[in-house]
DNA sequence: TGTCAAATTAATGTCAGACAATTAAACTGC
DNA sequence: GCAGTTTAATTGTCTGACATTAATTTGACA
């Protein structure tokens, strides 16, 4: 790992790479701790902030942690599950904002994502998953409850719905395409009137759920689907004729 | 954003989160750029050195590029598919390795989520697809084929497979499932008597898929699935054997 | 006057050396 | 033997400088 090209560009950059290699292909293993930024400045023939560069990029991504003392440095991170997820959420969040991803696509992979979990938590949920979900569906049915505050309810639900299956692994890729929708969800839920299905299909989720029958599940997801992609239409459709109205010459 | 903490920890990573958060919420648009990080010290009242460990932070997720030159400086990154997929595989794959997640676990989410865009792709997929799958499957049949050929070449086939549903968001999420799968995989692969089977089952889902029906196309995924473990419990079975026979004390 | 080349400039990339802050281990006194 | 102190190693930060890059301006020449 110790190679570097001799063009001076992007140092940083490359040592950075070099040691996520060494990190992913297992050569450096979780909790080894580095060489101290002295040592890996001598062995790369690079100055200190050179060297601390890389190893801020490392972190970024979780890949490292680093501790400061006498018996110090940088170690080999084992990345948690939260991180990932944070990170995936993130990354998701930005790259649906960023590239005009219509509501249409992003609905549509959620829901065909969300559904390939329903058969397996419906087998697997526990009590305390029927009972977090139960206690949104409560919370959504408050009145003076803020859009931001059901957005965050309806994500927490959809949440012990994936969580029931009992896979970790799911859990996380699930993350991010749960919650990354959720600024665009915010922007068609604005109408207590809405609220009032949309608890209903979530109770008709959870029943099914209870019930242990997997096509129930399915079919209340497909529906909520539905209901979502409509209403998001139609606010979009109002918004359209607004500005039509707002600039009826252009 | 101009907000940091008094108390001298991280600031680095304060700098650094402070951009992030007017990155995510809209504050600074794509391709809009930074102050100067002469201008951005200053600002944030701290020396360059810290300014640009931040700043590279920021580089390490994709979220700002830099540009040298009279007219350069740091600019808010659109985040291409390309980016994204990179950084979940990276992630994934070192969550997988470092947690600990069972063969069995992760497997199960792997076809989970392929099985999710099975329908999708039997009703969009493009002649493309097929070509690119039934290519797949040529090669996968040639003797001499090393295990990470066969493998990467298996990777392709499911890229495609999932592809073929026509949804960017759901190809990049599914990018970390398949991909991050490939080492694990990797170790099931090293006999050709299994490529047999394995490529008659590739051979039914494209089949499925060219027929556009979605059930069949399920079902040879969920056969693939059973396989697939069913292989992978055989190997663990006989490793585990020669283990204890090595060392019968223990 | 128009065009191409050279100087200017502004920005990032890198370096060197220094000091501050923190933490664990070694040491010392009782 | 134990508690408190010192020491050493390491990261975090600062200052100042120079190198590199690329757009812009300037200037010379046809």
């Amino acid at each position: 790992m110790k190679i570097d090209s001799a063009n001076p560009a992007d140092l940083s950059a490359q040592i950075a790479a070099a040691i996520r290699d060494a990190i992913v292909e297992g050569r450096l293993i979780v909790d080894e701790r580095l060489p101290s930024e002295a040592e890996l400045s001598e062995q790369f023939a690079v100055s200190r902030p050179t060297v601390r560069e890389a190893l801020k990029r490392l972190a970024a991504q979780s890949l490292i942690r680093t501790q400061r003392g006498a018996t110090g440095g940088a170690f080999v991170n084992r990345i948690s599950f939260e991180e990932a997820y944070a990170q995936q959420i993130t990354t998701s969040t930005l790259l649906l904002s960023m590239n005009a991803v219509s509501f249409e696509t992003a609905c549509e992979a959620r829901f065909c994502l969300e559904r390939a979990c329903a058969a397996l938590s419906a087998q697997r949920r526990t009590a305390d998953h029927l009972a977090t979900m139960r206690a949104e569906i409560h919370r959504q049915g408050q009145p003076g409850l803020t859009d931001e505050a059901f957005c965050a309810s309806d994500v927490a639900l959809h949440r012990a719905l994936v969580d029931g299956a009992g896979n970790p692994v799911l859990s996380y890729q699930l993350a991010g395409a749960v919650e990354a929708m959720q600024p665009l969800m915010n922007m068609i839920t604005f109408t207590a009137r809405d609220r009032a299905r949309i608890v209903e299909l979530h109770t008709a989720i959870t029943d099914a759920l209870e019930a242990v029958d997997a096509d129930a599940v399915t079919n209340a997801l497909a529906a909520l689907e539905l209901e979502t992609q409509a209403l998001a239409q139609s606010v979009f459709m109002a918004r359209s004729n607004k500005s039509e109205r707002a600039a009826p010459a252009s």
